[in-house]
DNA sequence: GCTTGACCTTCCCCCAACTGGAAGCTTTAA
DNA sequence: TTAAAGCTTCCAGTTGGGGGAAGGTCAAGC
């Protein structure tokens, strides 16, 4: 298999997969004319790789969940200790996100929206008391 | 004011004072030994700045933001619109870390977390069926 | 006056995780 | 034969700064 059918059947971009030897985490051949040639083996750890980052884990957390899935003598507790703490960081953003959302949404419904200049919005950016 | 006061009065590192002048956000004077020179002009602009910011708008809203800021003829319309466009982004960010952390409890939740090498997490990484 | 330490300056590299694009091969289809 | 598509490497850019080096400046203490 050549770059693009991996890229087609991983659903990754060719840039992305190169990407991805470069750092070491996958190691496909190369035939004579210097083209990267993928076996299925491959092809599934870029699959893998795939739904690790989808669920958000970082290019170092996939690193060692690919090594946890490649060693048969692995811990599952070793996995679930990197996906509990990946959990509570993803935890952690929904909280600043959610404050940020609330402060917003506060803000946006009590500016009119109009062609006068007075926002709350900008008030509140601005540092200023609340004029009530 | 030399840029240690407005760091501490604002907050904000000197180091990311100095960025902000890098990309135009802030306009300091100069001293006649090369410092910058803030006055009370420029230090309202970066704690304007760093609570934009802590509300996750990007450099490029905050530019928008101080301009609309600036503007004596604004229209809150126009401030209302850039904050809207802010809320459904952090609003969709958030569903997503919402889908990652749901379906990541899942998987944490099956799993035994013991020395056995048998984990849910990795066979769903792994692409694999359940085996129920 | 001298030294010391705190403060300031610019400069350049580094982070994550790619993405875009240039320049130049190779392969394939017409 | 030739054109297009696909592959290669390499370099630069993205966001929003952070770290640290090399060197100038300032204020205090002696």
């Amino acid at each position: 298999m050549n770059i693009g059918d991996v890229s087609t059947r991983s659903g990754l971009p060719a840039k992305t997969i190169r990407y991805y030897e470069d750092i070491g985490l996958v190691k496909p051949l190369r035939g004579k004319n210097g083209y990267r040639t993928f076996r299925e083996q491959e092809l599934h750890k870029l699959a893998f790789l795939g739904r690790a980052r989808a669920l958000g884990f970082t290019i170092e957390d996939c690193r060692r969940l690919m090594a946890l899935y490649d060693d048969d003598d692995r811990s599952s507790s070793d996995v679930k200790r990197v996906a509990e703490e990946h959990l509570a960081y993803i935890n952690a953003k929904i909280a600043d996100l959610k404050s940020m959302s609330n402060t917003l949404s506060h803000l946006i419904e009590e500016c009119s929206g109009d062609n006068r200049p007075d926002c709350p919005i900008l008030e509140d950016l601005g540092g200023q008391q609340a004029s009530n």
